[in-house]
DNA sequence: CAGTGAGCGAGCTTCCGCTTGACTT
């Protein structure tokens, strides 16, 4: 007989929450969510009040049998899971389904797992929250009408198994948004005019205004020739620097991404090692709070590494939309522990969460920032110099926040002492074109930050969103090369003035979220027949109502109710009068044959057209797919007829032909009826032959070594090397080798050992139940 | 698989949030 039971939703959490308290208590985990709505149908009963129809998943049912039966054995079953909107409904499915007696049950919930806090949740129980487990109900039936009604119309409207929700469409509506702004941009140029002045250390200024055209910033040099240039004024100013509040989910993912190129699931999952290593607490939270053993705890180690003036304990307000803070911030377990045992990964996360949270606790840093002015004899503008002196670094000897633009130039020099009335005299003057930047493109954390910002998705559900618009192909990770622009510079050197034309890289973009022209056009469409759904604040509005219904002010079926009604008379509507989309856009006529040329999305993607297909006369259009990087949008009639020269025939090679061409994966070379993918890097419209029988050469090389060995013994028995390097085929399935097995070595009986012992990895299974995503 | 298809029709796809493995050619 146990005499408590206690569930909670992470099983990392019920270990140490078991330690805490006594040999009375047993700690087990729910595992999150046990039930949800039935996935067969819309499992939810309309005209019945929306009844929602729950279900133990299959993959859950493992978990509800066995709590079943430790409920079965307690006397008293303490439900601990998180005190949010979602935790409340656990708790509460968990009395449903476990069939829990009343008087059995009781609530408990703690926002720290500290052992004061457990102790304390435990003296104060409370029953379950109806209206917050009802808040929920709302929040999850009005997600699943959404997806569920809005979905089908894309399928039949658009393209089969496509998606669309409240999250994740507004997450590709951004993108797209972002996106035209980056196509509509035209950027202006204007001169920076910079002067290094000669002193012990070199003085840098900065003109203090643009200068707007290539005359005014030749004019201005030229009178710079005989110009005086005296300090007008010095002025300093005490300012200080405070430190960044420690890691939520969010701030976490944008930091591993600036300081650490981690991509958002990347940092998900090493903290979820360490989590589960007990290195740091949990890491689904929104939450910037410490609590007072982390407080002290981060004192101590403070004082200890640093001094007592380092220290300065900090408590911070949580200011995002939606927040529900059941958790603590992400933190250190023990602050004592500066570096941890694991993987480079695991070592490089644990080191910017101490970092960033240690240094939550530090004092404020001293700068003293310092102004020069100094006036042009010949000009009324001036030049500015400016410096930092850093007079007590307080926090920043641990941690410094990134920002997401790299633009952070001049300005952070140290100036030597200047004084009124000096006469400076420069060792050269330069006027450089400069471009106004466009709106950056989005990378995964900066969308997770926007996303954040508008209250839109949860902790746990960030990673998740990227990776679903990004498999259901709406948007592209991806990096592009930049290209050369000219730019002019002007220099005043030793009483010369130089004009000379230079090149810059520009616009080249790492790991960035570029929208596809199936995300355009669903996104269009959407925005079209939905715009309430698509709106920004959509989420927040509901979310209002999700508050009222949790405060019992407001029933949730009438919420529902309200919402569902005009949203399904949309939903209708759309299905009835709205046209087939696929995104078609007329270019022009062709130059050769005077017919027309669009594009649009076609079976395997977006494709261009030349004329109509005509069975009567016979005659029949040309096709041909769009490139990587094109759009529908923004092609042009060039670039589009360009794509008809395809396929292309380079020559002959070895006296067979190499053909250029685009497939079903994209651009190829075709050589003796073999097919090579062409890289990243090379065009289809301009590769020349000896580049593509290079690519031959190499496809044939990895050809060759793919088959690493084929036994005697038995012919359908092969070692081969794969992507994800050795790998076993037998009789047309595939084997991974046990770790730290050398391919080379194996013989024919340890290849049948693994094959007997193995299950196969190219098994396509279908997961009942389980999202993949 | 290296094309953008015929006609008919059955059967399938999908949401968000809470969790962790299982698994990847």
């Amino acid at each position: 007989m146990i005499q408590n039971l206690v569930i909670v939703e992470s099983p990392a959490k019920a270990k140490t929450i078991e330690k805490f308290l006594g040999k009375e208590f047993v700690v087990k985990s729910s595992f999150g969510h046990i039930r949800d709505l039935s996935k067969k149908n819309l499992g939810i009963d309309i005209e019945k009040g929306f009844k929602p129809e729950y279900i133990v998943n299959d993959d859950k049912k493992k978990v509800v049998d066995d709590l079943r039966k430790s409920v079965a054995e307690s006397e008293t079953v303490w439900l601990a899971s998180d005190e949010d909107r979602e935790g409340e409904a656990i708790a509460w499915h968990l009395s449903e389904v476990l069939k829990l007696d009343k008087k059995k049950i009781k609530r408990i919930v703690f926002h720290e797992i500290t052992k004061d806090a457990i102790q304390n949740a435990i003296k104060n129980p409370r029953g379950i929250d109806y209206n917050l487990v009802n808040a929920q109900q709302a929040r999850r039936i009005l997600d699943r009408l959404v997806g569920f009604e809005l979905s089908p119309i894309l399928w039949k409207k658009v393209k089969p198994a496509l998606s669309a929700g409240r999250v994740q469409s507004v997450a590709v509506r951004l993108l797209v948004e972002r996106e035209r702004e980056v196509f509509a941009f035209s950027s202006s140029s204007f001169f920076k005019v910079v002067a290094l002045f000669k002193g012990d250390t070199e003085i840098k200024a900065e003109l203090s205004e643009k200068l707007l055209t290539l005359k005014e910033a030749l004019d201005f040099i030229e009178n710079c020739k005989t110009a005086i240039f005296t300090v007008s004024d010095v002025s300093k100013k005490p300012s200080k620097k405070t430190p960044a509040p420690p890691f939520t989910t969010s701030t976490l993912q944008q930091e591993a991404s600036r300081k650490l190129n981690f991509s958002v699931s990347q940092t998900m999952t090493i903290a979820q090692k360490l989590y589960e290593a007990g290195h740091i607490t949990y890491m689904r939270t929104d939450s910037v709070n410490l609590s007072d053993t982390a407080i002290d705890a981060a004192k101590k180690t403070i004082i200890e590494e640093f001094g007592e003036k380092y220290h300065n304990p900090r408590r911070f307000k949580t200011k995002s939309k939606g927040a529900q803070e059941a958790h603590e911030a992400i933190r250190p377990t023990y602050f004592d522990k500066q570096k941890i045992t694991g993987s480079t990964g695991e070592q490089r996360l644990y080191d910017l969460i101490w970092k960033r949270t240690i240094a939550s606790q530090m004092s404020d840093a001293q700068l003293e920032k310092t102004t020069v002015t100094i006036n042009i004899s010949t000009s009324t503008y001036k030049f500015i110099a400016s410096g930092e002196v850093i007079l007590f670094d307080g926090f920043l000897r641990v941690y410094l926040e990134s920002t997401d633009d790299d633009s952070d130039e001049s300005g952070k020099d140290l100036l030597p002492p200047m004084k009124a009335g000096q006469i400076l005299t420069p060792k050269e003057i330069t006027a450089n074109e400069r471009f106004t930047q466009r709106p950056p493109r989005y990378t995964e954390a900066s969308l997770v930050k926007k996303l954040e910002e508008l209250g839109i998705g949860r902790p746990s559900t960030y990673a998740p969103t990227i990776s679903t618009i990004i498999t259901r192909g709406y948007v592209l990770k991806e990096d592009r090369e930049g290209i050369i622009r000219k730019y002019i510079s002007i220099l005043l050197k030793s009483g010369k003035i130089t004009k000379e034309e230079k090149t810059e890289i520009t616009g080249a973009e790492k790991a960035k979220l570029f929208p596809s022209d199936i995300g355009i056009v669903v996104n269009d469409f959407l925005v079209e027949y939905f715009k309430n759904i698509l709106n920004y604040n959509f989420t927040a509005t509901v979310e209002k109502d999700f508050d009222e219904i949790a405060e019992g002010k407001i029933e949730w079926a009438k919420m529902i109710e309200q919402f569902y009604r005009p949203f399904h008379k949309d939903v209708e509507k759309t299905l009835l009068e709205s046209d087939y989309s696929k995104g078609e856009r007329v270019l022009g006529t062709d130059p050769k044959t005077g017919k027309s040329v669009t594009v649009r999305i076609g079976r395997f993607g977006p494709i261009a057209q030349i004329g109509e297909n005509d069975t009567e006369k016979n005659v029949k259009a040309q096709y041909a797919s769009l490139l990587k990087g094109q759009l529908i949008e923004t092609i042009t009639l060039e670039e589009a007829l360009s794509l008809f020269n395809l396929p292309r025939n380079l020559g002959l090679y070895e006296e067979k032909e190499v053909v250029i061409g685009i497939g079903r994966f994209g651009p190829y070379v075709r050589h003796a009826s073999k097919f090579f993918s062409l890289k990243k890097e090379d065009n289809p419209i301009t590769i020349n032959l000896p580049r593509a029988i290079e690519i031959i050469e190499e496809g044939r090389k990895k050809e060759r070594e793919k088959v690493i060995r084929v036994f005697e013994e038995e012919s359908s028995l092969q070692l081969l090397n794969g992507r994800w390097g050795a790998y076993i085929n037998y009789k047309g399935d595939n084997y991974k080798l046990p770790k730290g097995s050398d391919p080379q070595k194996l013989n024919y009986s340890d290849c049948i050992k693994i094959v007997n012992e193995q299950k196969p990895t190219n098994k396509k299974k279908k997961v009942s139940g389980k999202t993949k995503r």
